[in-house]
RNA sequence: GCCCCGGUAGUCCAACGGCAGAGACACGGUGCUCAAACCACCGCCAGUGUGGGUUCGAAUCCCACCCGGGGCACCA
């Protein structure tokens, strides 16, 4: 990083006497409020007057791996800003903590260190909590929770039972994900680029029998419940959710196999395009899916299996190559085209993916480049079926997918309209029964098993009598057996597996011999409720109490990564549905307003170990204070905007600091001491600031929020030095206002000040002072007159100016004249009182 | 390939379609000082990525492109 001016202590003292600006000591400022700020406990929600509007402010809760990091800086000190913002507006607000203990991480370690994984957990745990204190987070301490102590897990596991009682959580034997690295199954969501989300490594695929959550059923709803929050979600967010959840119109078009043995087998194909129907010239399933395994032809049997061995060997990553050559085996039989009757070839590929539609396709080479390039690799047939006016793509293998007049298609030749031509042929499959118009997703089910020990057991008992039997209610939590150290190495089954005397049970309902499931669940699942759980913390009937979670949510505001885009934040929206459905909630989103905070990096890249460009939260705050790092990272721009640290000045942020508290030193005049008398100018910036600063706030532009306030405290700064000084009231009600505006940003000097200023703590409840409306009012302003848009004159004007009036003003000024220079005037457009334009 | 977000002084960033500069960093100067730091004051630097369009007027709206960042991607 670069450098910085380091002081020895955040504090610059002079070794001899001279004469120096006062300035405050952080370290001992910090270590002072810490302790009054425990007997307060100033931020208890409930704690408002009564009647108070009830606004639930939630950040995305931390992952316990080690101390805090620059990254929980950033989100936490933006997100503070919008909850003590609330407190001073006179709210009551909700502000828990709490951490997503169960993971991966520990596990590891636990492993290293030969202990179990709680030990590493909660230590973690501990050394954050102190951390966020000594950070300065409004937080409710009162609400901590973590998603690995048993009284929050119960209740994961009896919402996976609730789920599966409603036939949402299910198990099925499919191919699954894979990482090697983490001997683990993995969700669709959790695999990026092909790569394990968490580790890395790539990703292969296995067989097994895996429970899922049925997402897919709520696939419409999460899409459509989207548009309400269209305006206070990040577009970005919306996008990502949209492009994952993937909803395609189309249809399904039944194509009748004849086999090698003479049976007919009908596949289904799924198609955004039926209306290219009559172009379709031949048909291709996934190789890797069982259907191929099904239809193949006896003599080109081994020529499929072959051909999968080698899709199986090609990961994720390779399959992913662009301009890769397709690939394919004949499948050595036919299928009818359902309105042509023509008999096409069947052929097996890699480029049609198992789990996506049907798994299998019709091929329309002349409009789709896949399928074009797939033809042109294996010779076969292209037919036009609509005319673009583009050069005929079976001359220049260039697919054509634009709109165009139908041609070579039968009923549809000469038709001009792509709707039409789609309703037109769906229309007619569905007459004649082989087909029907769908909507297709590409969301998958969510995988939730995992193989790993440190999650919440899924509460399922499995009996060769009974089958599945759900862990009885009243026998819930299912609590993990003490195991440590190398009894938690991944052996690609659960380790629980392992732990004769817990996984083996009896039959909670025929008595006999069974087995626990021993896989635990994806800690997204715990995830997903935890923010329903601090609305009562403590409840022991439910998940949470109805009445609490009715006063509370949806939470106004939700800030966190956006690396959670179509992660928590759509597994929450699907339980926050299921939840409504169940009858426990009365509304269908979690949260109102979504803040996605940029990044923290390092000379233009992200930090990292092994770039070595990391920098130490402890040690900036050891060299800076809290209330600076907080203020940079406020300051340095938009919230949503990464921060380079390497641009940033924390020093800058305390020298500001050092100067407001100085103001607070300089106030002479008695607490209580009636602004009204004093200097009006001053008194002015100040209302004009505050009022701004509410607006700035809640559009979220917290930089301007500071700039402002360093604008106010230089303002105070001329005003007392140059201006009606020290004693005057104005001056007096400018400090307290800068005081409560940077309790919102920078408690401890906020604080302090407040003292300095006469008052009892603590600022960050001391009410957002009062606009007066009147001094906003401005009695003169500047009206800019120009002349082709060129300023050529300044006005000062009423406020109440006429347009008559204004333009009269600004035709008779004399530098006006000049620039029009006898011109003809055209026309003159007149904003009264800003502005006046004369086009010549 | 498709979809988002961004491009304004040396740097980080402001600017309801209406005076391009709020704030800060860096830099320079003056005062204070033996000197420096600190502090106070003053100064400094851009016409808004490029090209068109709309408009009386565009950093802002529209179109195309360039650059940077991010997301999705053989999704039928």
């Amino acid at each position: 990083m670069r450098e910085t001016q380091m002081s020895e202590r955040p504090t610059d003292r002079s070794d001899d006497g001279a004469p120096e600006a006062a300035t405050y000591d952080v370290v001992a400022v910090q270590d002072k409020w810490r302790k009054v700020w425990d007997d307060l406990d100033p931020f208890r929600a409930g704690s408002a007057a009564p009647g108070a509007e009830k606004r639930y402010a939630l950040t995305m809760f931390p992952y316990p791996s080690g101390d805090l990091h620059m990254g929980h800086a950033e989100v936490m000190a933006l997100h503070d800003v919008v909850a003590r913002y609330w407190w001073q507006r006179g709210h009551d607000v909700l502000n828990p903590i709490g951490w997503d203990s169960f993971g991966l991480p520990a596990e590891n370690a636990a492993i290293k260190r030969d202990e179990n994984p709680a030990v590493f957990t909660y230590a973690n745990i501990e050394t954050q909590a102190e951390s966020f204190k000594r950070y300065a987070i409004s937080f409710d301490w009162s609400r901590r929770l973590n998603t690995s102590d048993p009284e929050y897990y119960r209740w994961t596991q009896w919402l996976f039972l609730k789920f599966r009682e409603r036939g949402l959580a299910y198990r099925k034997f499919s191919p699954v994900n894979w990482c090697p690295n983490d001997q683990t199954v993995l969700a669709n969501e959790q695999v990026v680029n092909g790569a394990c989300e968490r580790c890395g490594a790539v990703v292969t695929k296995r067989e097994l029998s895996q429970w899922y959550f049925k997402i897919t059923d709520y696939a419409q709803r999460l899409l459509d419940d989207m548009e309400p929050l269209e305006s206070t979600w990040p577009s970005k967010v919306l996008a990502m959710q949209r492009n994952w959840i993937g909803r395609s119109e189309g249809a399904h078009v039944d194509f009748d196999i004849t086999l090698a043995s003479g049976e007919t087998r009908t596949v289904t194909v799924f198609t955004t395009r039926p209306d290219t129907l009559h172009g379709a010239t031949f048909m291709v399933v996934a190789a890797d899916a069982k259907l191929a395994a099904e239809i193949v032809a006896p003599e080109r049997a081994e020529a499929l299996t072959a051909y999968v061995d080698e899709v199986r060997r090609s990961s994720d990553i390779d399959r992913l190559a662009t301009d890769r050559p397709k690939t394919g085996v004949d499948l050595g039989v036919t299928a009818t085209n359902p309105v042509t009757g023509e008999q096409i070839a069947v052929w097996a590929a890699d480029y049609v993916l198992a789990d996506y539609g049907t798994g299998a396709i019709m091929a329309v080479p002349a409009h789709d480049q896949r399928d074009l390039d797939f033809a042109k690799q294996f010779g076969l047939p292209v037919r036009r079926v609509v005319d673009t006016g583009e050069p005929n793509p079976e001359e220049t293998y260039e697919a054509t997918t634009g709109d165009g007049t139908y041609v070579n298609s039968g009923p549809l030749d000469g038709l001009g309209d792509k709707a039409a031509g789609i309703a037109r042929i769906i229309e007619q499959l569905e007459e004649r029964g082989t087909g029907t118009g769908t909507v297709n997703f590409r969301l998958r089910d969510w995988l939730l098993s995992r193989q790993r020990y440190w999650g919440a057991p899924i509460p399922i008992i499995h009996c060769e009598a009974c089958g599945e039997v759900p862990v009885p209610e009243d026998q819930l939590p299912v609590e993990l057996p003490d195991l440590k150290g190398s009894d938690l190495k991944p052996k690609g089954v659960s380790p629980l597996a392992a732990a004769e005397d817990w996984v083996n049970v009896s039959c909670p309902t025929c008595g006999g011999a069974a087995k626990r499931d021993s896989d635990t669940m994806d800690t997204f699942v715990d995830s997903s409720w935890y923010f329903f759980r601090y609305c009562s913390p403590q409840f022991t009937d439910g998940p949470f109490d109805p009445q609490a979670v009715r006063d509370w949510m949806p939470a106004a505001q939700y800030v966190g990564g956006v690396e959670h885009a179509i992660l928590h934040l759509l597994y929450s929206r699907f339980f926050t549905k299921v939840l409504h459905d169940m009858g426990m909630i009365d509304f269908t989103e979690p949260f109102s307003a979504l803040l996605n905070q940029g990044e923290v990096i390092n000379e233009g890249r992200g930090m990292s170990k092994s770039l070595g460009n990391g920098v130490d939260l402890g040690e900036m705050i050891d060299a800076y204070g809290v209330d600076a790092i907080r203020l940079t990272m406020v300051f340095a721009g938009p919230p949503e905007a990464d921060i380079d640290w390497a641009d940033m000045s924390p020093g800058g942020s305390l020298k500001f600091l050092q100067r407001a508290w100085r103001l607070s030193g300089d106030v002479t005049s008695e607490p209580g001491t009636a602004p009204s008398d004093g200097d009006t100018a001053l008194r002015q910036a100040t209302h004009r600031t505050v009022a701004e600063a509410t607006e700035l706030v809640e559009t979220q532009r917290f930089n301007v929020l500071v700039a402002r306030t360093m604008e106010l405290v230089n303002t105070t700064r001329k005003a007392i030095d140059s201006g009606p000084g020290s004693a005057d009231p104005a001056v007096r009600e400018a400090v307290e206002a800068v005081a409560i505006l940077l309790s919102l940003v920078a408690p401890y000097v906020a604080e302090e000040m407040w003292e300095r200023l006469g008052h009892e703590p603590t600022v960050a409840r001391a009410g957002w002072p009062v606009v007066d409306e009147s001094l906003l009012v401005q009695e003169t302003v500047t009206a800019v007159v120009q002349v082709k848009g060129k300023v050529k004159a300044r006005l000062e004007v009423s406020p109440e100016i006429s347009e008559a009036d204004l333009e009269q003003l600004a035709m008779a000024d004399a530098d006006v004249q000049r620039a029009l220079d006898g011109a003809v005037v055209r026309k003159v457009v007149v904003r009264a009182p800003k502005l006046v334009n004369i086009v010549v």
